[in-house]
RNA sequence: GCCCUCAUAGCUCAACGGAUAGAGUACCGGUCUUCGGAACCGAGGAUGGGGGUUCGAUUCCCUCUGAGGGCACCA
């Protein structure tokens, strides 16, 4: 419907001579103006040198020449905003019909989590991966052919399974905790080098990790890709090498070779080959992203921790450098997303989540507690890019008061009604027009008809964090819906009303899921 | 020193450059013979400072202050 009015709009700007442009249609906060709302006429008025109010007359003019019978009413308010008003026809289809995506075949792969074979998850990984699983979700929905890709980096070359190796040889301490001495005690490494010994530590420890991201944590991957095996050891790192070095990207300084990134973008020029001859791990951070668009797809998505974020200078730069395509939004590749910090709290006192420190506090942990709905919405609901300060007192607090209750409490009463429903008898008619003239039942339709458009934005603007502000308002609606509305009386039940809360149940459910959350039947 | 984020209500967070800046929580007051009260209704309470662009700025630009992160031949 969104859509269908957006056209409606850009055809009336052309009509009365405007070149038409981007046209803004959107649901005003406040339902006094309107189903739909645009600010059409103030951002042309300027343009054409009409007054807003002036402009948004003629449009108005012009739309209702084409009368349709989906729109009541149109108005013209404020500055020059047009408000449009839905028949309960038009209110009541969009309704039955509800979400419809059409399949897109663009090809998306988001790589998230890929944390190092060297440790567990903490809090701090849990953005990156609520944040990737609940768009890959939502993309699907929305059409896309999404791929969920977890890199290891478990290359036998790199100086963090060498370390991993002393430690489990009883040469080193690094990454030691609790946690990885009991997997040591129990690994036999016997007459290994450092490097065998490594690459048999990260193997156990990426095993533990992965059982936990899909029964933990409830993310699937289908892909998880093994620097070792895939880059390593195909060669693909020294085909890739070449490929810099024959096109004249590389030149020797101090007896380590570099990538003259500096003339794609890049603040400076990096090093690809040390001194001693071996690759760094940039070499294979390119042949991997290389070898995403090898795979054919057409958006390639990397959710990153902020400590990270110094590479997507430098890795844009070689996208531009090889000739990588462009994302559909016309954005960089690859297209990164930073998960900015989470830091703790404690007495009142913030700090800094540090492993040397001793107070980190594993994602594990957290599920366990408070179950992984809680942590789920914890993590979901505010913008990748806010510094989240993780208050454990505070978490301990809120978690019977959460507001992921509020949404399965919902849902779970809406399931309850249904339920009761399939024993009574059908009421007298009540049509839907009459349903919904009473404020909450068309506030509550209007609002689950808003759930597409909520996924078609987040698939344009990753906002994933509007599902949870979505949900808490469709819980909402429905809060006011049964307040006001009863869909069983006596022995029998009103059918419109029912459908009305069956539509709201569902919708609810499906947005939950989104999340990777339950929608439990009752609580 | 350079680069990236961020700063909104007591607290945790929202708000494609638009209409009266929204929620939750806390505090105060109210609803109630419950299709499930983990509910509903109401009140008070906020854009860090200073410039600029704009008909209009929480949003864009500059600057100051404050917070976090990054600046390896580690990953």
């Amino acid at each position: 419907m969104k859509e269908k009015i957006e056209a409606i709009v850009a055809e009336a700007l052309e009509a009365i001579g405007v070149k038409a442009g981007v046209v803004h249609v959107e649901r005003p906060a406040d339902s006094s103006h309107g189903d739909y709302s645009t600010n059409t006429a103030l951002v042309y008025g300027k343009k054409t040198g009409v007054s807003p109010r002036e402009l948004a007359g003629k449009l108005v003019e012009k739309i209702l020449e084409t009368s349709s019978d989906e729109i009541e009413k149109i108005e013209v308010a404020g500055a020059g905003f047009i408000n449009f008003f839905l028949t309960s026809s038009a209110l009541e289809s969009a309704l039955e019909k509800g979400q419809t995506f059409s399949k897109s075949d663009e090809r998306v792969n988001i790589e998230f989590i890929s944390t190092n074979p060297t440790g567990e998850l903490h809090i701090g990984h849990g953005r990156s991966a609520f944040f990737g699983d609940a768009l890959a979700r939502v993309l699907t929905l929305a059409g896309k052919e999404v791929t969920r890709e977890f890199y290891i980096n478990d290359s036998r070359e790199s100086n963090q399974i060498r370390e991993l190796g002393k430690t489990a040889l009883g040469k080193g301490e690094q990454y030691k905790t609790p946690e990885l001495e009991e997997k040591i005690n129990k690994l036999d490494f016997n007459g290994m080098s450092e490097e065998e010994a490594g690459v048999k530590l990260a193997h156990a420890v990426q095993e533990s990790n992965r059982k936990f991201i899909e029964k933990g944590l409830g993310a699937h991957f289908d892909v998880w890709y093994s620097e070792d095996k895939e880059l390593r050891a195909s060669g693909a790192n020294e085909k890739m090498l070449e490929r810099l070095k024959s096109r004249g990207l590389t030149y020797e300084k101090e007896g380590a070779l570099w990538l003259r990134t500096s003339e794609y973008g890049d603040d400076e020029d990096r090093v690809v080959v040390r001194s001693d001859g071996t690759m760094t791990y940039f070499v294979a951070d390119i042949a991997y992203h290389q070898n995403k668009f090898d795979r054919g797809f057409q958006t390639i998505i990397d959710v990153w921790g902020a400590d990270h974020h110094g590479h997507v200078k430098r890795m844009q730069s070689v996208g531009r450098m090889l000739g990588w395509p462009k994302a559909q939004n016309d954005a960089d590749q690859p297209v990164v997303f930073i998960a900015q910090m989470v830091s703790l709290k404690e007495d009142g006192v913030s700090s800094k989540m540090s492993k040397r420190a001793g107070n980190v506090i594993l994602l594990r942990d957290l599920v366990e507690e408070f179950g992984i709905d809680v942590v789920r919405w914890f993590f979901s609901d505010r913008a990748l890019n806010t510094q989240m300060t993780f208050d454990m007192a505070l978490a301990r607090e809120q978690s019977e008061k959460n507001p992921v209750f509020y949404a399965q409490y919902a849902h779970a009463r809406l399931a309850s009604i249904a339920e009761k429903c399939k024993g009574l008898k059908e009421g007298s008619a009540n049509n839907f027009a009459d349903l919904i003239k009473i404020p909450s039942a068309r506030a509550l339709s209007s609002k689950i008809t808003e759930f597409s458009e909520v996924v078609a934005e987040i698939s344009r603007d990753y906002n994933v964090h509007a599902l949870a502000g979505y949900a808490t308002s469709l819980a909402t609606s429905a809060n006011a819906f049964y307040r006001d509305v009863r869909v069983a009386e006596g022995d029998t039940f009103n059918p419109s009303a029912l459908t009305l809360a069956i539509r709201a149940k569902e919708t609810l459910a499906e947005t939950l899921s989104l999340l990777g959350i339950s929608a439990p039947e009752r609580m």
